[in-house]
DNA sequence: TATGAATGAGAATTCATTCAT
DNA sequence: AATGAATGAATTCTCATTCAT
């Protein structure tokens, strides 16, 4: 149905006025998706959650596919900033407490927004396919980097493995969220779950 | 949101031609939704690729969701089946042979199903909500016996590591099949998740 | 059954040519409804007939229903006006005079439109259920204060009667209308029904 | 859609068992109608409801509208002997008594019944247009009859003030049923009703 | 005669997208 | 840039009717 030719933004909010409004769209997709769900999500109820016009969401998003996947952008950007922020913050600290403070980061990063970042989740796999977006390779990176500091505890950590590390904790913070398990227990879940996988050999 | 309050089957098939086309929609079902995806999988698109009339699919499913739903139950039994006969054949064999197995027969079911398995989980998610089916329980069920052969070696197992294997595995399953992994490459890489979050504590 | 819950209008037509729309709409199913009857009243015959989209009509009426019961808000302020008018007329005049200048407003109301208005009295049974609308209770009203003028005359009038004349003199328009008797005799036997229920005692 | 061709009953059901299972598709479909109204009435609930298949519904009723209108038949023929009872019981008895009887007769018949009734005479305003359908001509005549055993009391009596009078006490009826009031009160104001309109000259 | 599975035209409703203002 | 009315293809689901068994 959509013409899935364009996806990117359709122009460069570069005036303040733009940014907001793009930030107010984007505010309101989340909103409708976090409440009702794909099935209540559409652009007309987009807009009118965000207090514009139709008009306007297409002003900047071509189509309703590249919206969903600026919120994906969004949720990205939110997972790799709490990575970030809890490498940084592990600087000298050894495995198992770094490991915490990332399980501690991602789960902070999906409070409150369960539903949402599932569906998102979801869509993701839809829209991107096979193709993994620029998103996933960073993260890579920075989970290459955290790991690298440990590398005489670990040994040799080849890309499969982080890959693989990135699976797994995605897969049981999901089911953390999805079950609405206590902050204590989840993290000590997932600990265990990544841990394992890194620790044994 | 909430409109859809039956599910289960309209009316169970007695006479023989009645089994027949309740197979013939179901696979026609899951035919579409493997090569259109959730796109074009409507109920006239899937009333055409069985040969018969929409009618005839709402004579036997109440509405699309249930339709839906079934094709995910059948899909469970696949699952369980695998599991159930990966089990039996393990009796007697160690733990890393049993796991083997198990991982072998799981990646089998999948087998030229990829595609179609990854979005049943997704309507899963989106039909069931919170509510586990059954099939999972029963999954539980025969992994926890598994592992019970196994007790002197791993120790103790409660029931949230049970959970945490079955979710570490349908993870790296998923993510083997949709980066098309060769068959002995995923194994590899399942099994040494699977192995390590068992035997590290 | 209860599927349906707002009956309301969706969306108040705000511009002129939103205004314009609606009236366009309401018109068109008018029509449909005398020409084709219940049986060829759908709303894509509806939006054709009006030459717009289907769309349009679902943009100012939720569903099907809603917009019949706006036909049957519109044909009764027409019953209302036309009482009103002629109970002002009748002002001073005799209660005969009275009755003949009520009835006669009513005949009129219906002129052209008796197949329409017809279909629109079973529709409001079906939709309305026991609860009688806002305009039967302004009726009321009305016909009470007519007959408030002729009291000495008539003695003593309470709700009850008030009431089964409205019963009656619908039931004799009604049926005029479907006999297709000449407006004179329709006047004779109203007339006769009418007066006679009021005055004998 | 349907074909109006042969709205009459297909075969008359001359031996034992057929007329049987006319009698049980009949009672079907006044159960559908009176518990979920026109809304749930279709063949396939009626088969249902009769414990039969939709196959043998069509054996008796060439469409659904013939169903209908047996249904309409079977619900005047009660109207019908009703009135004949009465009109028989009060021979011999003054004119207010006759027609308390009679009416009495009429509210015994719709008891129970009100929204079944309601509907039916919907439907055959729907099915028989402007023709009205043999009962009411016997109707006429016996409220005729019943007319003329009091000539010199009401003067002469033409063929119009038995229609009216039919449709008047129609109206009350129904209405008094639609706000399901007390027999007691049903009774007098339709009485007042019919002996006025009689009465007054 | 009875059965009930199958049919498929038809109707209601949604929603991404456009475009005149 | 913004608005929001209008569009109409697409989809879900129903039910009168048929017909092979």
């Amino acid at each position: 149905m959509a013409k899935k030719s364009r996806l990117n933004a359709r122009k460069q909010p570069l005036q303040e006025r733009s940014r907001e409004t793009v930030a107010v769209i984007l505010e309101a997709a989340a909103r409708i998706l976090e409440e009702r769900g794909l099935e209540g999500y559409n652009t007309n109820a987009v807009a009118e959650r965000g207090g514009i016009s139709v008009g306007s969401v297409y002003q900047y998003f071509p189509n309703k596919d590249a919206l969903t996947l600026a919120l994906i952008a969004r949720f990205e950007d939110k997972i790799l900033g709490a990575a970030q922020a809890a490498i940084a913050a592990s600087e000298g600290k050894d495995l198992k407490t770094s490991l915490k403070l990332l399980i501690a980061g991602l789960l902070k990063v999906h409070d409150g927004r369960a539903q949402l970042n599932r569906i998102l989740e979801t869509e993701e796999n839809r829209l991107r396919a096979a193709s993994s977006g620029p998103a996933v390779l960073d993260l890579r990176k920075l989970v290459g980097s955290l790991l690298a500091r440990h590398a005489r505890e670990l040994g040799p950590i080849d890309a499969a493995v982080i890959d693989d590390l990135i699976v797994i904790t995605r897969a049981m913070v999901d089911d953390a969220l999805q079950k609405e398990l206590p902050r204590a227990a989840a993290q000590r879940r997932i600990l265990r779950a990544v841990e394992g996988y890194l620790r044994w050999h």
